[in-house]
DNA sequence: CTGTTAGCGCATTCAG
DNA sequence: CTGAATGCGCTAACAG
């Protein structure tokens, strides 16, 4: 009648037969059973609605077949696109996935990395909103396996996954670059804690004039329409057709309540986002974006994790995953408004 | 070293005492020990790093402080809200929250089901994608506490928790009958699965004629665009002023693209939506929209849980939460588009 | 107040 | 191929 709450036991005098014949036959070592005893205990444990506990499993050496995941923001639509690859990947592999979100916060952070380790996951995923290091060195000398997702913690050296920064930011160049844009405004939330935001600003500081494009950057401490208005009012009146590039989604957001408030033509003036949302392509002209793609970089992380537990550790590795350019309206100078339609956008 | 290594047994040797007295420090009897040993072990469990393995502790009859969540969609924003909701609320009360996606896949949704009960959480919370009544009904009576929430199952005598949806739709009439409109097309999808959606469109049929409405509705299978053309375009034309409420956000998205797409302009025919959505404020001139108050659902569902778990079982409870009506552009049949901003869309 | 004794449900030696 | 025995880390009576 209770599913969970059949014990090994039952199942074994109920086939009569030993805890250790049940045991081997939900663990590794079914093949090493006669088939009669098999179908028995098959029976049997299908009668009683048997299931393993997996709590008393993972306190023995048979392992939790948990995985942790730590989340900066789960209210950031990229971040549950993370989510919901991590845990594709991992369900796949026969394993579940604990997710905790620290809200950015990097004390809430600490705490959740402590319950984590505490539920005996195999393996931790961890998309730090910090620069958590000290903790994370020390579960990593724990013999925990560790992936940073997107972002990198200083001098922790694990693998990482994530986009490949430098490339996304040449792509957005080149794509604005070739639409006859000559001047190119980059938006970031502050890059002091994440090593994603550095990576890309530095890319951009580098690349623009390469290409023949003026470049200014501006920081955002808070991504409130005040701290927007002022350099975006200014910026789109300077000289050269002028194009915005936002380091991530949230920016994004922010951005195009800006160019509403101004009454900024999107196109006239170009907007581009790292990150595709929901309503980039609703947005008329629609809103030019990279997407990442998070379900690859999701089952590249599971897969690294359950590298290491197999032992065989190929050093560290950094996986760069490349974005996908989807090309809209708002990058278009001389938008053919008339003929546009969402579905066209979504099809560069 | 390893965090999460050090056992109770060591802690207890250095300390120069018993595992018993360990386990009582951490654990709710502190109080009956001596300021003198509490310092001990303190320390003890201080330079050991020493963190109690949940694992072991739910084994036995502690209790794993291990919440189950199924979540229908967790891709869907309103999801996560609720995700969000239910976590901070249980970690408040020194819960952890492990989190099983679904996909809106009844077969999935029952191998998660069987996840959750196997890792002995101590109590779920279910947002079903589809009608589990059987497993749902053997886990209650093998004891776990469990709360529904925003969908109801069959035939389930259980907490359900969510919104008001009658009173959702009395206002979302309310409103549109205030701003003049006449006829109105309610779209929802497939209500054959989702309680909430069936409660929504019954009492949208109730009520709207009542209010001297017109009223037509389109149940959707599919959010494509070709789903939902043609007959918004029809409906368009029709005559009354006219309005279109969506049964969710998926919808308002689907909509909002079927507006854009005929050049309808929003307001001269009316757009509102429940659940409140980052870009709703966005779409000049604003779309009307109901928010669900997703933090107070979700803190309702834990205490619901903690409830059950201190045995105080007050019968079956069905929490009903009003909703929070953003009035904008959508829904205004002469905008004033001039003086129109996201900052005034956002204060109804 | 504190230590001792049993298991929780399972995986794993080790013998048959 | 199979069963009996031991212990994972912890909590819960039970005695002092």
């Amino acid at each position: 009648m209770s599913p969970s709450r059949a014990t090994l036991i039952e199942v074994a005098t109920l086939a009569e037969t030993s805890k250790s014949s049940v045991s081997r036959f939900f663990g590794t070592e079914r093949n090493k059973l006669s088939p009669a005893l098999c179908e028995r205990i098959e029976r049997a444990a299908h009668t009683l609605g048997y299931r393993p506990n997996l709590m008393a499993r993972g306190l023995k050496g048979g392992g939790s077949r948990l995985l942790g995941m730590l989340v900066a923001d789960i209210r950031n639509p990229f971040s549950v696109a993370l989510v919901h690859g991590v845990e594709q990947a991992a369900r796949a592999q026969g394993y579940s996935l604990i997710v905790c979100n620290t809200d950015n916060d990097p004390a809430l952070e600490q705490t959740q990395l402590a319950t984590l380790a505490a539920y005996q996951v195999e393996g931790l995923v961890i998309n730090a909103s910090g620069q958590p290091e000290a903790p994370l060195q020390t579960l990593m000398h724990s013999g925990v396996p560790l992936v940073l997702l997107d972002r990198e913690v200083n001098q922790l050296k694990a693998d990482v996954i994530g986009l490949d920064n430098a490339q996304a930011i040449d792509m957005a160049l080149d794509h604005l670059a070739l639409q006859g844009y000559r001047s190119v405004l980059y938006v970031s939330e502050s890059p002091t804690q994440a090593s994603t935001r550095q990576a890309r600003l530095i890319r951009f500081k580098q690349q623009a004039r390469p290409r023949g494009l003026t470049r200014r950057t501006l920081l955002l401490d808070s991504l409130e329409l005040e701290a927007v208005m002022p350099t975006l009012k200014a910026f789109a009146q300077s000289a050269g057709p002028t194009a915005v590039l936002c380091g991530n989604g949230n920016v994004t957001l922010a951005l195009a309540r800006g160019f509403q408030r101004l009454g900024l033509a999107m196109g006239q003036v170009g907007l581009m986002g790292i990150d595709e949302l929901d309503w980039c392509a609703l947005i008329a002209p629609g809103i030019t974006t990279l997407a990442q793609p998070t379900d690859a970089i999701g089952a590249a992380a599971v897969t690294c994790l359950l590298n290491q537990l197999k032992g065989t550790t190929p050093a560290t590795v950094i996986h760069r995953h490349a974005p996908r350019l989807l090309a809209r309206g708002s990058t278009q100078r001389s938008p053919t408004l008339s003929s546009f339609t969402p579905e066209q956008a979504n099809n560069p």
